[in-house]
DNA sequence: AATTTCACCGATAGTACTATCGGTGAAATT
DNA sequence: AATTTCACCGATAGTACTATCGGTGAAATT
C-alpha cells in the first residue's frame, strides 16, 4: 500500500470535497444551528481558520450543497421519469409513477430530511433552495398525472392538478419518511397507498372536464358498509 | 382613561403573558434561532436579566408554549370533530371532514408553521411536540376516515389505513400552507381536492376487506383519453 | 409606621462562534 | 539551485448570547 503523491490542486480539491462531505452530514445529523465552522473543519480534518480557504463564509459552503443537492434532485427525477416511461402497461406505468420517486427519496433520504426542515424555516439559508425543489417536485408530479391520461384544459382545472399534485407530493414525502422511521417497511405497499390516492383525484378531474369514469363522479357518496 | 392599578402578582402574570406573546410571534417570525432572551424581553418591554423571573431558561418557555399550543390544538379538533359529526347527510359529513381541519388550520397558522419546522430539525427543543402533534393528527384523520365507513379488521388494513390518514394529513398540511401563502385562494376548492384524494383511497379500502365500490377495485386503471 | 418581599434593573463573567492575520514549509516554478 | 506560491496553521480581536449577582423602590405585610 503506497500512499498516492497528490499535487498540491488536487489536495485542496480532497479537502474541499471533505469538507463538503462532513457539512452535508452534519446538517443531516444536528440540523443547520449545529452547522458551525468549528465542527465542519474539524470533521474535515483541519483547522478552523482554514474552512475560510475553501469558502468564503458558512453561506457560500451552503449555496455550492443546494447546488450540489438539486444537480442530484434533478438527476434523479430524469432517472425516474425515464424508467416509468419504459413500463410495459398502463398499470404498470402508473404504478411506476409513485414507486420510483419513493425510491429516489430513499436513496438521498438526507436531501429530503434536509429540505422539509429548511422549507418553513425563515431563518434558514437553504430556504430558497427548499422552497425551489419543492416547487419542483410538485410539477414532476403534475407533469406525471398528466401523463398517466389528464390534460387540464381551463384555468381551473389547471389549479386543480396543481393541488392535486402538491397534495400527491406531500403525500409521497410523508409515507417516505415513514418508510425511513421504520414505521412502513414496505415501500410496494406505500406506492399502492399513493396510486390509490391519486385515483380518486383522477376520477374528480375527469369530470369536471367532461368525461366520467365507470362508477366516479364528484356527487357520489361511497355507501356505508 | 384611568389606568386599573394592577397588584404585585397580577402585573408579574401580565409580564409573563407578553413574553409568551412575544415569543410565539418571534418565533413564527424568525424561527427558532432567532429566538434569544435579548429579543423576547426587549419584545415584552423588560431587561434581558429580567426573562429569568419568569422562566429558568429558554428551554422552560418553549415547553410553557408547546403545552399551550397542544392544548390549542387539542380544542380546535374537539370543536372539528363535534361539527363533521352535526353535519346532515353522508356527502356533507366526508367534506366537512376535510373542510374544517383546514379552516383550523386557518385559524392558528402559526402553530402548523412552527409545527412543520420543528418537526424535522434534530437541534429544536419543540421536535418532540411537533412529532406528538403530527401523530395525533394523523390518527385524528384516520379516525374520521373510520367514521366514514371504513373498519380496518386485519393487521395489514390498519397499517394502511394509517398510511392513508398520514397520506391525507400531510396534503392537508401542504394544501393549507398553499392557502395560507395565497396560491389556492379557495379552501372550498383545497376540501374538494382532498375528498376525491381520499375517495381513492376508501375504494382501495373496500377493495382489500372483500367488497368492491361500483367501479372501484385495485386492478382498475383508467382508461387514456 | 416599620419591616419585608420581590419584580425588575444594570453590570458583567462566561461561552461559543466567526473571520482575520502573520507565519511556515513543502510544492511548484523559474 | 534559487525563488515564488499557497494550503494550512495558531493566535486572537470581535460579536452575540446566556445566566448570575447585588442593588432598588414600590407593593405587601406586620
Amino acid at each position: 500500500m503506497t500512499s498516492t503523491p497528490l499535487t498540491r490542486s488536487e489536495a485542496k480539491d480532497l479537502t474541499r470535497r471533505k469538507l463538503i462531505r462532513a457539512a452535508l452530514t452534519i446538517l443531516d445529523e444536528e440540523g443547520e444551528a449545529g452547522l458551525t465552522t468549528v465542527k465542519v473543519a474539524k470533521a474535515a480534518g483541519i483547522a478552523q481558520s482554514s474552512f475560510y480557504v475553501h469558502f468564503k463564509d458558512m453561506q457560500e459552503l451552503l449555496r455550492v450543497l443546494a447546488e450540489e443537492g438539486g444537480e442530484r434532485l434533478r438527476a434523479s427525477m430524469r432517472e425516474a421519469r425515464r424508467r416509468a416511461r419504459e413500463a410495459p402497461g398502463d398499470l404498470e406505468r402508473h404504478r411506476e409513477t409513485f414507486r420510483i420517486p419513493l425510491e429516489a427519496i430513499c436513496r438521498h433520504p438526507e436531501l429530503l430530511r434536509i429540505q422539509l426542515r429548511a422549507r418553513h424555516d425563515p431563518s434558514s439559508s437553504l430556504r430558497d433552495f427548499a422552497r425551489e425543489t419543492a416547487a419542483a417536485y410538485r410539477d414532476h408530479h403534475a407533469a406525471d398525472l398528466a401523463a398517466l391520461g389528464y390534460t387540464a384544459d381551463d384555468e381551473r382545472d389547471r389549479r386543480r392538478l396543481e393541488m392535486i399534485a402538491e397534495g400527491i407530493n406531500a403525500a409521497t414525502n410523508a409515507l417516505a419518511m415513514g418508510h425511513l422511521e421504520g414505521r412502513y417497511p414496505d415501500l410496494d405497499e406505500a406506492a399502492d397507498i399513493l396510486t390509490a390516492l391519486s385515483r380518486g383525484a383522477l376520477r374528480l378531474l375527469r369530470h369536471t372536464s367532461g368525461r366520467t369514469a365507470p362508477g366516479g363522479g364528484s356527487g357520489e357518496v361511497p355507501p356505508e358498509p
